[in-house]
DNA sequence: TTCAAGTTGTACGATATACGTACGCTATTT
DNA sequence: AAATAGCGTACGTATATCGTACAACTTGAA
């Protein structure tokens, strides 16, 4: 997508291509690939050898990364830059007391996220006991067609961004419950449209299941999603339903309130 | 200090200079400076206007900000690159466990952080009630002399470390309780060496009181500090090193074990 | 041992990249 | 109407950035 021709932005004199090429080798450090050398950054970034060096070693001097014979590795401090995000957008901030209210009232975990291309992210969470294999946390992405936030989310696009998003997808089949074509999904997005709540059950991850809603700003627009997940050998979709989706509605229902009484400009 | 000619980095043709000035636009967004023109970033970081716009086209480009009728914010994809770090460094979320039952017993918050220069940084937090002014996530930096886990980093530190730090200090006084000199720091940080644990009480914001304890390696050399923090006028000082300073060192001990067991290289 | 394949650093010349100055435009304020 | 402050952009320059190429080193296999 932005390697090809009609990308023109590049080829305007407001491109940093350096300031590009340095973003991708932080993005290159993850879950699988906690300590790199010159030469793995090389290849997963395709830059150059050299010029994956300079990055590396700008990164070193700047505190944002370590070396130890030879393997670089992320600091604490490259949190400052996700920080920045945070602390420059109070809106989560003001939904954090309402999401540790359902959080107590239900003892399972909640989260915040809004679609980022073709992942959702997660803006805010207030987990419980740790259910998923791996560990989310504000900054994680999953992929949107397999999340009840995700649907939420898709559910709410306009008929173009919906288009968008799923000439760009790519299905993977988690488990066995994954959904993994468009029909089935534009089903399960039209379902959720309608009754304006999203579950998945065990489509990411065996054993666990969630359900979401809607986050809508004071004009109606549906900016984020909430979600509560738990483990599906402890929690039935019964009680998710019956139970939690009600509390559910309520905090965000509240949220919106708290949100629009603070006249945030953003998302009106 | 980045801007001096005993700097010699930035003569070496490894530096590279438009990646540093892309990550202090990044950083220019804060809590003071939510949304920004092109002509404060351009005052902000001291970079010429047409520099400052083509960064933030960039990172507009790139996904990493949004313009709005000539108002840059950053957005949520910004998030990804500090969990770039979080993801490759597994060490937190061993914590995680630990720190929620923590929190279960005591109902008060618990964090840990590390040092970062002349600042702590957030690397893992259980929140429970909110009970300071701004808002402390992961991610979040604090001047290490007015923090607990402040104390505990610094009072870890080889002389020649602690000399560089007390060298680079700027007091800024939080309350009237805020440690402003450096005798007085120093006397502190030799009580917190010797009881191998550190208490403020009201220094960084009126109402405010931590603890806090050091977490060790294999080794014994102290990389992160835990904490707990709680509104002073529910929790008296006497509660806090009495009751939940032993849990705090209960579940250090804890965490410190099970990072052992993992067999962690990056801390040994 | 020797060879091959992997890593690393670095020199260097070419040029694409990024830079800041300068200018013209628009909007708001005084 | 003048002044201020924001904006975009053209342009010529200079330099920052680039990749190729080469040398040194390590490791493991033959």
């Amino acid at each position: 997508m932005s390697t090809n021709n009609l990308d023109n932005f590049k080829n305007t004199g407001d491109y940093n291509q350096s300031l590009d090429r340095g973003l991708q080798v932080i993005q290159a450090f993850s879950q699988n690939n906690k300590a790199l050398t010159i030469s793995d950054v090389s290849k997963i970034t395709g830059l150059s050898r050299p010029t994956a060096r300079r990055i590396l070693l700008t990164l070193e001097y700047l505190g944002f990364a370590e070396a130890s014979n030879g393997l670089f590795t992320l600091t604490a401090r490259t949190l400052s830059l996700g920080y920045a995000y945070l602390s420059s957008n109070n809106t989560w901030s003001i939904a954090h007391p309402f999401m540790r209210d359902f959080v107590e009232k239900t003892g399972e975990s909640c989260s915040i996220s809004i679609l980022d291309g073709t992942n959702i992210i997660y803006v805010a969470r207030i987990s419980t006991k740790r259910i998923m294999s791996i560990n989310l946390d504000v900054g994680s992405k999953l992929p949107a067609y397999a999340t009840s936030m995700g649907h939420v989310l898709l559910a709410n696009l306009s008929p173009e961004e919906l288009e968008t998003y799923m000439n760009n997808l790519d299905f993977e089949k988690f488990t066995d419950k994954t959904i993994h074509n468009k029909q089935e999904l534009l089903q399960t997005l039209q379902d959720v449209r309608e009754q304006n709540w999203g579950g998945v059950d065990q489509q990411l991850e065996e054993g666990l299941r969630s359900i979401a809603v809607p986050i809508r700003n004071a004009s109606g627009k549906v900016f984020a999603a909430m979600n509560c997940s738990a483990h599906a050998g402890r929690i039935s979709k019964e009680v998710l339903r019956d139970e939690f989706l009600p509390l559910l509605q309520e905090s965000v229902e509240k949220i919106s309130q708290a949100m629009a009484a603070t006249n945030n400009s953003q998302y009106v």
